[in-house]
DNA sequence: ATTCGCAGAGAACGGTCGTTCTCTGTTCTG
DNA sequence: CAGAACAGAGAACGACCGTTCTCTGCGAAT
């Protein structure tokens, strides 16, 4: 059934939208359900719980952030580049209007503690992040070493612009990879 | 009366510990008081609210970072190894066997959104972490740009370490540091 | 010694939330 | 056209939580 994926879908996405604006715990099912217009019961058939909408939210989140900074670095030519895009990708994130973090994040802040799946989803999609800058920096010819302070300073960046409610963050993490980036390459 | 002071910080210090190992919303007022042993009435008495309570630690957090990151400072001599220690004190927090992230940061993405008090504080605090890495920045000699980036880097290493459950961000996070410290230095 | 005030312990209250159930109407089938 | 399976809407349920209230006992003051 078609309408039932929509349905899926658009429940996620508000779902997404609502949690990431307020937080977890902040978002009743009954406001969902007034946000979306599917039934208590749909949302029910649809998902197993609360818990359940949460999980599929992340992994909609994992997508949206794997194949953003994808596009992002399709846009240039050089791993060099590639690895700077990530920072233009975040530029661009920041300055969106409704930026309040990384969903990773707050959710292992909110309940990481508590619920064991987001724990693990927050620590997957920062592996699988962690993964990608360590490929672009290995067709960079830099050592392996450059990977994980790329990626601190991604993380870096992220929560800093949440907190201070500014984007300069990325201009600073861009500056910085670039530094680290012509130390490391061999020239 | 030291009695009602020593109960406060009884209070907080056990409020801070709940809050911090499983979110701040998992932690009833119940468990608080059957973890200090004061009675409900009684913590009424010494703080207006729940949030209070939480605005209190918050504020008790910040002393404690900032007495603990002037300390590793205290322990070396140069602005360079000042600006260093940072990520070693960040190392030993790390490796202390109960780190679960910043806890601003985590109070920030649960309750930022939803109490005003909570995103103030936790501006504040990273506010104020800026200046201090900018005071360092200006007695090294090195150009304002290098205090954000070093900030970026620490901000960074929390995150990644609470969610990688590994210590080793801080090595990586340092190293970065090092590097940026000594381009920017004039030699 | 009696009374007054205070403090502790936990019951009670009001509200909320995740989840389920009921009831109504509808649509598809034979 | 009759009836059975289904879907929607929202009421209901059970549990929980922050906060307040009540009741009991103790200590001090007159």
């Amino acid at each position: 059934m078609d309408e039932q994926r929509d349905a899926q879908g658009a429940a996620i996405d508000a779902a997404d939208r609502l949690f990431y604006a307020r937080g977890i715990q902040a978002v009743t099912m009954d406001q969902l359900r007034s946000e979306t217009g599917i039934s208590l019961k749909k949302l029910y058939s649809l998902f197993d719980s609360k818990e359940a909408i949460l999980l599929a939210v992340l992994d909609r989140r994992h997508e949206l952030w794997t194949s953003g900074i994808a596009r992002a670095a399709d846009a240039v030519s050089t791993p060099r580049d590639k690895l700077l895009s990530i920072y233009d990708f975040l530029h661009d994130w920041f300055t969106d209007g409704n930026y309040r973090g990384c969903g990773f994040i707050n959710a292992f802040g909110e309940l990481g503690a508590t619920v064991p799946a987001v724990a693990l989803a927050a620590r997957e999609q920062k592996r699988s992040f962690q993964r990608y800058v360590g490929g672009l920096v290995e067709r960079a010819g830099a050592p392996a070493s450059l990977a994980p302070q790329l990626a601190i300073l991604a993380e870096g960046a992220q929560t800093t612009a949440a907190i201070s409610g500014s984007a300069d963050a990325a201009r600073s993490a861009r500056d910085a990879a670039e530094i680290l980036i012509d130390v490391a390459l061999p020239h």
